[in-house]
DNA sequence: AATTAGATATACATACTGTATAATTAAATC
DNA sequence: GATTTAATTATACAGTATGTATATCTAATT
């Protein structure tokens, strides 16, 4: 006799603990990976990643659904382990725009310097899956909107949409990493960072 | 018995053209499917490649060697169809250096602008293998070089580094595709990037 | 003791890069 | 015209990747 699947109730504490714990060696193990050991890495495969992390390929799959799903949830990862989302009520607390931009590049860098073995290959492999999935483009913009509502403290002005154009280049990784060359320290790179992004709303707050 | 494998000689003028041509429609097949039809355009595989050229596969291994290969020929067919290379004399034959600069900074986004959609799937591309094979970074590597040029004709300074890999950075193609969004005319981004450029050069000329 | 979530074992389908070997085709040489 | 040659094709194979399916195992919970 085939007994009916009873529905009993199961909330387990141990088990969702090993459970989190699981999740959280692989995502260390996916970090790990993506940065790799300085010399030759191998690439970043579930089958490498499930190994780094002791546990099967099939795991990841069950804690992940896929490999977008997995960089996804690095990405998550990264931004809570460096308080990105944090840091963003100090900057909008700034009366003064100038100030609040300065302070909002100022945190960007700290979040590109703290994952900065990280992001390049994170960046290209989230290229190439149909030129960035939409969840993680999604999490890209959110730079732009805080951006937009920085200039628009700045003032009223036609040429809004440009200005948060160009800053959202000069702030992002690439720019971070382009300046981060011949052993640069990240306060040098701030610097600059500071000095192009001033200069470009210099620009704009003189035409009017 | 067997002949010996007698050396004739053999250059043939209709079969090297032949090949050429086979090779011609792989590399514009390649670049068509780089650049995507809009939609949802099929991965960038040898198989995809081979299939829209009307070839077969082992012809583009035969003709390119690898993956690698045909990219790099297909960023040289790039650049040759661009005319890249011959607008270089003419940024060096200005006396000034600022309109020197000037000028690099128009011949980059002319070539940005010509291989927008081209570009980020092959920069994407040629990021995972093993970050930048060395051949294609010493294709990136090129600007750089003309910019430590220009640097140093503005005068022996310092921070003559830090200039350029600003300047290298201000004048990528990442820089350019940035700024070319919401529909915005490749003139006005060009003189956007002039006026970042103008302004990060100033900044050094200023402090001597 | 029975149920359940999480993890594992095994197998399979599909796709891509790259290599090896023989066969085919058309052009050039003798 | 017979032979050699370069380019292409046909077929097969090895290795690695993502992703799916199914059954089994294990330890916690009811």
């Amino acid at each position: 006799m085939v007994v009916k699947p009873g529905k009993r109730a199961y909330r387990s504490v141990r088990r969702a603990e090993a459970a989190d714990e699981t999740r959280a060696r692989i995502l260390a193990a996916a970090r790990r990976l993506l940065r790799g050991g300085g010399e030759r890495s191998p690439a970043f495969s579930l089958e490498a990643v499930a190994q780094q992390a002791g546990v099967t390929r099939l795991t990841v799959y069950n804690q992940f659904e896929s490999k977008l799903g997995l960089l996804e949830a690095v990405f998550d990862d990264m931004a809570r382990e460096s308080r990105l989302m944090q840091d963003m009520p100090a900057v909008f607390a700034l009366p003064d725009p100038h100030a609040a931009l300065r302070q909002f590049v100022s945190v960007m860098c700290r979040f590109w310097d703290f994952h900065r073995r990280t992001l390049p290959r994170f960046d290209a492999l989230t290229r190439l899956d149909d030129e960035v999935a939409a969840s993680l483009k999604a999490r890209k913009e959110r730079r732009r909107v805080v951006l937009t509502t920085l200039v628009q403290r700045l003032g009223p002005r036609r040429d809004a949409a440009e200005l948060v154009d160009l800053l959202y280049a000069l702030t992002g990784f690439e720019m971070f990493d382009g300046l981060s060359v011949h052993g640069r320290d990240a306060a040098v790179v701030e610097e600059l960072m500071q000095a192009t992004v001033t200069a470009a709303v210099a620009r704009y707050v003189n035409d009017g």
